[in-house]
DNA sequence: CTCCTATAGAACAATTTGTTGCATAACAGA
DNA sequence: TCTGTTATGCAACAAATTGTTCTATAGGAG
């Protein structure tokens, strides 16, 4: 038996304003009553879905935290397939909610056990990503397995998230070409032939 | 004419707790009734010193994320300057309040301009420190100017930030020490001599 | 000792948070 | 179409929180 269309459309309507509210004004703001207002659905029905205001964030946090499916690139060259990859980061971090919603996820998961696992098991789905860019080129002899895969992989992704989230700088091809070049030269540099 | 120590006394308690609140239960708890049950201090002469709830956070924020003076050593050799200046700074992730607290500051600054100047300060002081150290080394010439600094100070400062607050991973002397030597074997291997 | 001022405490209104009961409307199955 | 089920909307409500204001008191400055 199918479940009522009204309970998947009062969940997606209250998660979409919910999440609209996290961007916009940050967690402090994303409570049952602020969701009423702004979706028309009256406050005793979210009550019925989210029990307390924790469940609600959690519940909006872990829709925008899904980590997106990245097709794997991984025919070479290194040089092409890093850029690809960072490229598809960078671009989520840029132009999806999932940017703007990292730094309350960062935030929460230093209190909260639930934000934690999000944020991890996310991260986990990253750095995997590059690894097998990496795990590729090494296959191919493109590189040979002494270069520090797992550094690099965290110099990899460490930059964008730490430029775009904490410094509040732009992330921009220019930036991407230079960061990929570097890593690609360490890698090089770390390869006996 | 000095400042009545009453005023002193009461704001320097009351931050203390509030920071207390702010890395124990996150920036939701920082409330005048909650640091007033904490110190005994009433809720009205909370309300006098911070009109409302986000005066008493921001101040909350400003107070721990004030940049500890870091002694400069630039005598060289750059390795040994950059792990000493690196291990301060992994040290103050570690075990001062700054490395419990700047998830939340990271997290307002997405949505509050106050607490993104707070970090952008605080990161353009670490910045210098570690800039520093490189033109130290240019002007040794132990390395050249073609190393592309400002590329290696952001990996410099990203990493550990990363680590700390988005993976939660462990900062250790392991970690450090691999950290540093391939930051200084990328300025080497960019150096002409 | 006296004036000034910060604090404590209580009383208060306004807002927010969470609960409950009931009427209504939408859905599923026959 | 008819019927039983269930999600929703709404209103009323209690409880906690937020922010304001007043007065008495205690501590500090000259």
């Amino acid at each position: 038996m199918k479940e009522d269309p009204r309970l998947i459309a009062t969940r997606q309507a209250a998660l979409d304003a919910a999440q609209k509210i996290l961007m916009d004004k940050g967690v402090l703001h994303v409570t049952h009553g602020a969701v009423s207002k702004a979706t028309g659905i009256s406050r005793s029905t979210l009550y019925r879905h989210w029990p307390d205001a924790r469940s609600l964030r959690d519940a909006a946090f872990r829709r925008i935290a899904t980590p997106p499916n990245i097709p794997p690139k991984t025919d070479g060259p290194l040089q092409s397939d890093l850029r690809w990859l960072l490229g598809v980061l960078m671009g989520a971090l840029n132009d999806t909610p999932w940017g703007q919603i990292a730094p309350q996820v960062v935030a929460a998961a230093s209190t909260d056990e639930e934000a934690r696992l999000v944020i991890t098991e996310f991260m986990k789905d990253r750095f995997a990503s590059v690894e097998a860019v990496f795990s590729a080129a090494i296959s191919r002899g493109e590189i040979t397995a002494d270069v520090p895969v797992e550094q690099l992989i965290e110099l990899a992704v460490a930059a964008p998230y730490f430029r775009k989230l904490i410094r509040h700088e732009t992330l921009d091809e220019d930036w991407l070409d230079q960061h990929v070049d570097l890593l690609c030269q360490i890698a090089k540099t770390n390869s006996r032939h």
